[in-house]
DNA sequence: TATTGTTATACTCTATAACTATA
DNA sequence: TATAGTTATAGAGTATAACAATA
């Protein structure tokens, strides 16, 4: 019987404290609001996936990437790649030629509509960790993706 | 040309430190090793998939709850609950039964295989804590946590 | 009217297997 | 024989909309 003040919509919430020890679980709690404030901040204005978006950015940086560089990278499979890649190419953000050096190997480039969005896709990211980092002081963000990279690490590759 | 020491499998691998900084990219990165982790510790000796364990240990925690509850805590939509509870129901973890309170809600208990299954299932996530963990000391985990809901509920509720 | 839960459906993501072309 | 990439297909997960029963 909720008082005046309380403000549960709902059957009060239950008890979660037996999951909250596990970095699974906490993992898969913070993903939630990360990937609500990308597709707010980046993903929604200029129609980009999360893995769209990381593809375009590493290709800014990484020109002439291919496929399977790209597949290890993102770690998603070879198909799935083809597929993204297809999806970049219909819309004029990227090319793929063969490469000189083996002719069974593709080499991925933006355009120069690839380049304009991975730039402005690039700067809106910076603005998404300034809200979804707000609650945590510089140290804490520093310390945060430390950790995350060496759990990465740890069990990894 | 790789000499004989390296060990690089594949065209060498590109530069990802251009995504790094985004918290929401370390974050799947680390879930991935995560994932695997309950997959081989949990998942596959118990057949259980991430969200049916967290609702058996959410169950065996909190006798009696609603789905509705189960939807908030698990963040899944309403449908979703619905064909998760027919999986564990047919495999007689778990009962469903109107409550008197409120004849529209259920309440979900689990049945005596379901709370040994559960018993089992959060021995087992233990060990995986573990193994995931290893690369951590007891204090970087416990920040780990903290930071992670942190993030969780600053954009959260 | 609003809420709980279900059904039916569709959409996205991802994984696997089979194929080609090069090496 | 092995590798890079593609195609086709199937599976899991998730979201939406429409509905029944109860409040």
């Amino acid at each position: 019987m909720p008082s005046p003040k309380d403000k549960d919509k709902a059957p009060a919430g239950i008890d979660q404290s037996c999951l909250q020890h596990l970095l699974g679980y906490q993992i898969a709690r913070a993903d939630i609001p990360t990937r609500r404030a990308f597709a707010e901040h980046v993903g929604r204005p200029l129609a980009l996936s999360a893995v769209e978006f990381s593809a375009l950015v590493l290709l800014a940086f990484n020109p002439g990437a291919t496929p399977k560089q790209l597949s290890e990278a993102l770690a998603m499979v070879a198909p799935a790649v083809t597929v993204l890649l297809d999806r970049l190419e219909n819309r004029g953000l990227i090319e793929r030629n063969r490469s000189d050096s083996d002719r069974r190997a593709l080499r991925v480039t933006l355009t120069p509509a690839g380049t304009e969005l991975a730039r402005k896709a690039h700067a809106l990211s910076l603005e998404m960790e300034r809200e979804v980092l707000q609650a945590l002081s510089a140290a804490e963000r520093a310390i945060l993706i430390e950790l995350l990279q060496k759990v990465a690490r740890a069990a990894g590759p």
